[in-house]
DNA sequence: TGGCGTGATGCTAGCGCTAACATAATGGCT
DNA sequence: AGCCATTATGTTAGCGCTAGCATCACGCCA
């Protein structure tokens, strides 16, 4: 029973135990042990039994870089966004991992910062390790990172946007119509000096346009256009730098938020309902805080989850619709 | 020139192309490619120009998975948090993910959902990756997880916390001085009613038992303690399934937040300072958005993205120190 | 009784790359 | 001239696993 002493974990030289050190043990081929791990109803009771405990025994892990080489299967999804931290891609990210997580697939993570050339650097990574799909938030910044995209011959899901020329499939939602619907709202709340703050990263430069757009189709003039750096809390975008602006689209809840705080301390906040703030404020991305906070924050209520979802169920079935449209919601608190 | 009509990413079966294919087409050995890709400088300007010219004309995109198999390096480091979403874990897989990028790495995301299976389940998954190295929040949940990983032999980083027994290396706070030090601040406040809301995970259970020991040292009754679900956004938790509570420690800033917000309701907020709170709240995490609120949350600020920082540095150097307290910081505001 | 389907297991080759060790070609030195 | 350090390139033998095809034993049927 001498070998039942061995370290698990530790084959002859110390390293990791392979499939062939556990056939020996079992007394069977190593295919058969691969048989156990990935078919076991290939395999008679009896002998299963006995890989199972040589494998047991010797604290065996399968080396899924060795399979992924042999088969020519990673199991592995590359998923780039441009942050995580404080964003609602986490969302997102967990709504696909989430769901492809049961199915035996792993999540390669990478962010761009909203830096091109970090982007297509992180792509190019991302591509060698042969995902076998590549879901993104948005679409490649560069000419670049659309060939490379390309040419890797993979489902490729762009998310959280609706791009004319999508490189495979979508799942996002109209960033020029949510930035109409708000323009709208506020119109038709009476309101006539409106802004936006926000960066100006592809999507919420959209969402500046169509709030540009129906702000200047129903005889209002052009909105301000604040741009935050992705470090502003929104709240530097005190009301002292918009003066005479009786309503504010923020490209994110974050920003609407911060601006709100802003607007306390000037004094032009109040606990009341929409029609009674001197000046309404609009976010995007309903985050949960913007219910908890006073007044609660009217915003534009986009399903991050879902997004990943569907994403995720856009690469695994190649076949179908390839453009899914989530949609969004104008959801109307006290805040605007 | 018929060649440079070939379709980039095409080799002659429509595979992508290999090492081997760029090496003949630019009248060399596959060796060479290799090094031109990872040693560049060990090969000649001309015949590295040659190689280089093949590798864009073929669409050639390196496979990590062969060259991860070769070399015994994956580089590659598994990543495995509770929870993505609206979590400060995102800042910690931030912090790290923008600190091993550079340097070539690629982080596999897995979410444990808070369930101990299923952490049991991604940790193997991770670890038949072959990754160079494990972080993970805490510790792992089960014996089993355990000892897959001190088995596997890589550097295994445990983060937001300081166990007694790691299995390798740390970084994190000492979540039980944390309860400490808020139950110390609020009997110094004169408060007399303390309560906890949060989490029964193992460091929220470690932050409430401080809370509570310091509160009985102090001649305090046992506080109260809530266990929120995860789901619930603290507001579940209103003043009135705590009645006669004068200071609430949440467990963290999203559950205080929510407290808050409830305690609006019941007109128990005051918009001046701590002392002008009927219950003082604290919360846990530092979130901006702590900041932007009014009364602004007071609260155990911890350096999420520094955790993620620190846990790389201490999988990239093996010797040294390998237990890092980052600690915690009260921060004062208005609400407690 | 011979043929053959079925279930269980094994053999062989190779996935695309790299480590480790050759081998060539060059030039400076004694 | 001969030697050897240096630079540039190549050869060989796997890494640990799986696909695809054997092989073999069994038992059932005509």
């Amino acid at each position: 029973m001498s070998s039942d002493l061995t370290e698990p974990g530790t084959g002859p030289s110390g390293a990791a135990p392979t499939l062939s050190e556990v056939a020996k043990r079992a007394g069977v081929s190593s295919i058969t042990v691969s048989r156990v791990v990935r078919m076991p109803d290939l395999v008679a009771p009896e002998t299963r039994a006995r890989v199972e405990r040589a494998m047991r025994d010797l604290g065996y892990v399968p080396n899924l870089v060795a399979g992924a080489l042999a088969s020519a299967r990673t199991n592995s999804v590359g998923v780039l966004v441009p942050t995580i931290a404080n964003s609602i891609f986490a969302d997102t990210v967990q709504g696909l991992s989430d769901k492809l997580e049961p199915l035996g697939f792993s999540v390669i993570l990478a962010q761009s910062r909203y830096d091109a050339v970090r982007e297509d650097r992180v792509l190019a990574a991302l591509l060698s390790r042969r995902p076998e799909a590549i879901i993104m938030v948005g679409s490649p910044a560069t000419e670049e990172g659309s060939r490379l995209l390309r040419n890797a011959r993979i489902p490729i899901v762009e998310t959280w946007d609706l791009p004319a020329n999508p490189i495979d499939a979508v799942a996002g939602f109209d960033n020029y119509q949510a930035g109409v619907a708000v323009a709208k709202h506020l119109v038709a709340q009476g309101r006539r000096q409106l802004a936006f703050i926000g960066g100006d990263d592809p999507r919420g430069t959209r969402r500046w346009f169509g709030f540009r757009d129906e702000a200047l189709a129903s005889g209002l003039s052009e909105p301000r256009r604040l741009i935050l750096d992705r470090k502003d809390s929104g709240s530097v975008a005190a009301h002292a730098r918009l003066p005479d602006v009786d309503a504010v689209f923020a490209a994110n809840d974050a920003h609407a938020i911060g601006f709100m705080s802003g607007l306390r301390k000037a004094g032009l906040l109040r606990d009341g309902p929409a029609s009674a703030q001197p000046v309404a404020v609009i976010g995007l991305g309903d985050l949960e805080m913007g219910q908890l906070i006073s007044p609660t924050l009217s915003t534009i209520s986009v399903h991050g989850d879902a997004i990943g979802r569907t994403a995720a169920t856009l690469m695994l079935e190649r076949g179908g619709e390839r453009r899914i449209d989530l949609g969004f919601e104008l959801v109307l608190r006290d805040s605007g």
